[in-house]
DNA sequence: TCACAATTGAAAATTGTTTTCAATTATAAA
DNA sequence: TTTATAATTGAAAACAATTTTCAATTGTGA
């Protein structure tokens, strides 16, 4: 269920972006990983095919597709240094391996309640949330180094 | 129930770690404000009454305190810097108002069944999250500038 | 009061990201 | 096809946030 290079390449085509030859390797390689990236691992990834490409171009190319919501950032636990990864259609937050880092999507979130409450509560008009979990996956823990 | 900057301090020397005038200086600028602040921040404030501390000792001084505990960080929407503030004690998140940078603690966090199915769904040990709401406070509401 | 490890601050180094700008290029119109 | 043009690119510089280094200072317990 999850989107391709070639839908998202013309994603932006009906946005009125140019697919350029950079942009499209950066989509490929977003698409071919499961796993959520920095920018410098997208960097390296994308020059191994694409070598001329420049890290500003990466930084770009994921803001763009962050404002077109292409993609989605994972906030790991320790620093915040702000992943990046496709994303599944809808509302969804993930479930991310401490240890190698592996995301699950998960959606059924259920903060409408607690929304409601702190509502009434606070008087904020409340606008949206970030949630993240963590843990450690199987393989992870059946292989305790 | 939060805490003063004179119970950190006693806290400080507890757990073996010098009391120096900077770090009071530092707790007490944390325990005057209820806001997040940005080490920046904190720093500036810190300053107006001792003049000579050096934004190094602010950032040490906010790693000590996190890793006792006894600040916790606030995720911004955008972007991710991290601000710091003190923290109630316990469980708790944030309700953050987007325009003026309020922050609302609150606990009674729903997730716990929402982990528990995530649990037997993926077989992942899950052992934290990370938790903010954000929203528009009443008074940024009532004045559309 | 002494000894010493912990702490400090200045400066440099590192890291991550954004801006600038001239050259290139994808696209659509002719 | 060509051509025109605005969008896009990459190098380099700028910027911002944080960390490291290291010699000097200082809190604390003996
Ligand atoms: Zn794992
Ligand atoms: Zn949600
Ligand atoms: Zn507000
Ligand atoms: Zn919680």
């Amino acid at each position: 269920m999850r989107l391709t290079a070639n839908k998202i390449a013309g994603i932006l085509r009906e946005n009125g972006y140019k697919l350029t030859p950079q942009r499209h390797a950066v989509l490929k390689v977003i698409a071919a990983s499961s796993d959520h990236m920095t920018p410098e691992t997208i960097y390296s990834k994308t020059r191994e095919e694409n070598p001329d490409i420049g890290l500003v171009t990466i930084y770009r190319t994921l803001d763009l597709l962050n404002s077109l919501n292409l993609v989605c950032r994972v906030h790991a636990p320790d620093g915040c240094r702000s992943y990046m990864m496709r994303r599944p259609v809808g509302h969804h937050h993930h479930l991310v391996c401490s240890q190698c880092g592996k995301v699950v999507d998960f959606d059924g979130c259920t903060l409408a309640d607690l929304e409601n409450r702190l509502t009434k509560e606070t008087k904020f008009d409340i606008t949206g949330h970030l949630l993240e979990l963590y843990g450690v996956c199987p393989d992870c823990r059946h292989v305790p180094e």
